[in-house]
DNA sequence: GTCTATATATTGATAGAC
DNA sequence: GTCTATCAATATATAGAC
């Protein structure tokens, strides 16, 4: 066995027992997001997490140190594909048509990871105990910047006068409140999925946008 | 001692007693709202009512069957208070102004009654599991009669058309979004209160309303 | 790495004295 | 009506065998 194999061979070994620890790891915080986003931090029990992923508690608890930290590895995970649609607003794009794709990202995401949403929206509501200040900090900056770019977009007479910050609000409460007040929403409307979200994705246009466009 | 003296202070004596009943049932009531807005049904013990309400656990026990009994008894109390609001958008009045008014009607109560507003809140992402069916059955009667009288407003020409059911989602979503997410809103907006509130009122008019305005 | 068994702590609810 | 003491049930986390 040359030098060069035995390197590939350990390497390859290192490298299968990683993956593997990361497919657990996965399949771990998986069912840690099922029970998390439908019970909460405290209603929810390592059992419950380690049954919906299939194994022990004890195996569970060999993967992860605490139930604690099962629960901020998902929110620290959360809290970073949070900003990415809002990062992704152009300045030199249209204005209409970026504060468009940015509602129809957010509503996409509304729909295609529910359980994050509420996740990260129980955190908020219980006074957000497990997101670290630096976090917000963040968060405020990519806001700030955005709210320049949206006030420089009314400044130049591209859309009609509006508060960028409040504006920005309102686009998370409309397209979160589908994934997290879902139950409400399911009571009230009867459509099936595809047409719930196709409306929900005109209607917002229409209230959001509309009275945006410069005349 | 008159029959009529004895009756009188008979009744005198069970009219207080049962007002004192009333009020520890209050004081009760409040302090659980204060624990079960923060921290959740699961997240709230019966100890931490009973401290935040000055009294001992079996004490608190001896005017509430249960910990279940106390927040179905406050969670029935905002389910009715909930739909009021929408009640009286009348269908007589000027369209743009009957929505105006349930706007800041809506963002009031989320000012003055945030705890309220959080709690229904979490109750409905947990999938409203204290909710009865015909909770539901009466918010979506009232929220049909509502959605006949805006369509009425569109077919008319008075308002602009739109989907009236997504439009009450869009409003109750924004107006919420205030109490609810306060804390993120508090991280990224600096102003105080009453800022806050008449800058968000000023937008959500402009945002939802304006586009609406038959021309 | 995964299991059974268990130590330790918390909590909902009750018993019973005053 | 209010208290102290306590029971019974859960749940987090660990010990230790395999």
């Amino acid at each position: 066995m040359t030098v060069t194999e035995t390197t590939i061979a350990r390497a390859t070994k290192t490298r299968r027992k990683t993956r593997i620890q990361r497919e657990k790891e996965g399949i771990i915080l998986n069912a840690a997001l099922d029970v998390f986003s439908a019970y909460g931090f405290a209603g929810t029990t390592i059992d419950k997490i380690a049954a919906t992923a299939g194994m022990s508690k004890p195996n569970l608890l060999y993967y992860f140190a605490s139930k604690e930290d099962v629960y901020v590895t998902l929110l620290d995970k959360q809290l970073a594909d949070w900003v990415v649609p809002l990062e992704q607003i152009r300045e030199d794009g249209d204005p209409i048509e970026e504060l468009r794709a940015y509602v129809r990202r957010k509503l996409e995401l509304s729909r295609q990871r529910p359980r994050e949403s509420r996740l990260y929206a129980m955190e908020i509501i219980h006074g957000a105990p497990h997101i670290k200040t630096a976090s917000f900090k963040d968060l405020r900056k990519v806001v700030e910047e955005k709210v320049a770019v949206i006030q420089g977009w009314a400044d130049a007479g591209r859309i009609t006068a509006i508060n960028p910050t409040h504006l920005i609000f309102a686009i998370w409460a409309t397209t979160q409140h589908y994934a997290d007040f879902d139950v409400q929403i399911r009571a009230i409307d009867d459509s099936d999925d595809d047409e719930l979200f196709e409306t929900a994705a005109k209607s917002l246009e229409t209230l959001l946008l509309d009275g945006l466009k410069a005349r």
